[in-house]
DNA sequence: TAATATACTACTAATATAGTAGGAATAATA
DNA sequence: TATTATTCCTACTATATTAGTAGTATATTA
């Protein structure tokens, strides 16, 4: 159960965004040269921010990225969601009529108790909380 | 972060034969049939849970898989390792050496931290308390 | 020896990932 | 107004992974 770059990508692209946040735009090419990512490949994981109302951007000379709304206002889990698609452990967690077991597998009941440690862990954290940890240099607690 | 139906039908296998445990081996060809998968890959699935030791085989006729230790015995962990490889997230969480920011990156430290959470939940489980709660019905606690 | 099982290896179609590439639209500035 | 800097949009591509299929060899029982 791998996380693809995009997202691995996409989430520290939205950090540097909170840790620029309130001095104005950032463009993708600084933030694709502090992190080391392609510029035309970010452009890509900006746009699904974007598509997600968590960042906003402005075009043009001297434009770029900020974020949508304060970082103590962006959870996790919406930047998971918006670059790797719903937390989703397997189809039948979505979709009720993807098997016929759904009612009495205890498979799936396994299955939803990982989604939702996994949905506990990136819905109390929001990118605020991220920024504090790496100014302080201590762990998350 | 899709699970593969490796993972997934894997799973339900290695449950039909805790379900099983103690009436003698169980054909590929019976647990395939029951939970609705490809006898030749099932086969597969099966080897990989036998060279993890989960599980052992019987040849030929009258032959079959048995569970390698006690239902109780075995971990939702070790059948998931088996099946799926390690619960990772991300590479930079097993090789260090793999990305220069590991020291004081807060994303891999978010990426450990569900890592953990996942693992709680599958390291607490062992076969037999699903085969529990599947006899009683109920949901998992 | 015949029937029934696992064991092993190779192949394949479909999908997803991780980009690359090129240019259009827009805004600031000289 | 021309130039430059930026996002925006779409298409393409190489590679890897997934989810199987297929065939044959090997072991066991009756």
């Amino acid at each position: 159960m791998k996380l693809s770059t995009r997202t691995r990508y996409g989430i520290r692209a939205i950090l540097e965004l909170a840790e620029n946040h309130g001095a104005g735009p950032l463009q993708i090419k600084v933030i694709a040269k502090r992190q080391d990512i392609s510029v035309k490949y970010l452009e890509q994981l900006m746009s699904m921010l974007k598509a997600a109302e968590l960042v906003k951007s402005v075009r043009g000379s001297k434009g770029g990225y900020l974020l949508a709304k304060a970082p103590n206002q962006i959870k996790l889990s919406e930047c998971f969601k918006a670059l790797e698609g719903p937390v989703i452990t397997t189809e039948c967690l979505e979709d009720k009529n993807y098997c016929q077991r759904t009612a009495d597998c205890v498979a799936r009941q396994l299955w939803a108790e990982v989604q939702s440690a996994i949905m506990n862990v990136l819905d109390s954290r929001t990118l605020q909380d991220l920024v504090d940890k790496a100014k302080s240099g201590k762990k998350l607690s």
